[in-house]
DNA sequence: ACGCAAGTGTAGACAGTGGCAACATACCAC
DNA sequence: GTGGTATGTTGCCACTGTCTACACTTGCGT
């Protein structure tokens, strides 16, 4: 199920996704999704629920500049779900994110808060096509700033 | 027209935006809106591009700091319209904001869309509740920042 | 072996929605 | 006046989310 709305989402985008027609694709009856889900919130939040292992799954390990990019790139792989994931809130996420991009500037709570935004801000102007976002921009923009060595 | 589904916008979310509730609000029939607008896409349209007139109001005149903040402060005042003002590609905004952030960096292009990204992306993640929204909080991760001499 | 409860799937019905077509009305140029 | 254009109206359709009622399977207690 969580499958078949998931390749929907990306391909009819996120108001494209109805319930009725995720449970076509998965050759169910319209009705079977809402045994497993109370309603369609509730399918989204699945998905966005699997959207944020993902990311970070994929930002494990990394570090400095190569965590920035991985984000970025996550975003462009799969956009739909990365604004999914954004849309409702979710209590977790700001410790593992922000915390993610924490540990270079003064204080870490604000430092990690800024470099989040900055690679969010990236990744959502891209998705939106507001910004080019070929790999060598995305470096070049995440390079033109850096922690403020103590401003207050 | 777009004064009520503008209010609508802000008191429904921008999901809970039907024609025919906008229409049954201005007091005319569920119809009367396609005249005006061809579709419920361009509905939305017209409001997100009224948000793209008032934000740039809003910041006209602003620099640094100060700029930073008011975009954030909007971002606050009108969610769902500054939700909606990004979910579709919009050509003239690269142009009038990315301009609006640059002029203190190395490469104007570059610095520009850093410090766009930074506030961007700040003011998405407060909105998603994902960081917290006080005008202190948002001086301090602003603050945070700065852009890096020259990188490449 | 039997029955029964829970989990899962199905079909049917309902109100609400976006969007189309056909019809009505007002206004304005000529 | 007549014609045309802009606007608004009603009626209709397919589709959607969601509810209720009905089947089928499976496992467990007896």
């Amino acid at each position: 199920m969580l499958e078949a709305a998931g390749a929907l989402i990306e391909t009819e985008g996120l108001a494209g996704l109805s319930v009725r027609e995720a449970a076509r694709r998965a050759g169910v009856s319209h009705n079977a999704p809402y045994r497993h889900f109370a309603d369609r919130e509730a399918l989204l939040e699945g998905l966005a629920q699997e959207g944020v292992e993902r990311l970070e799954q994929a930002l494990a390990g990394l570090s400095g500049g190569e965590l920035g990019r991985a984000y970025v790139r996550f975003a462009q792989t799969h956009p739909q779900r990365f604004r999914l994931m954004f849309k409702r809130r979710r209590e977790a996420m700001q410790e593992r994110f922000a915390r993610a991009f924490a540990g270079l500037g003064a204080d870490a709570n604000v430092a990690g808060a800024a470099a989040w935004s900055l690679v969010h801000g990236l990744a959502c102007l891209i998705l939106d096509r507001q910004l080019p976002g070929d790999d060598e921009f995305v470096a070049r923009v995440l390079g033109a700033m850096r922690f403020a060595q103590r401003s207050a």
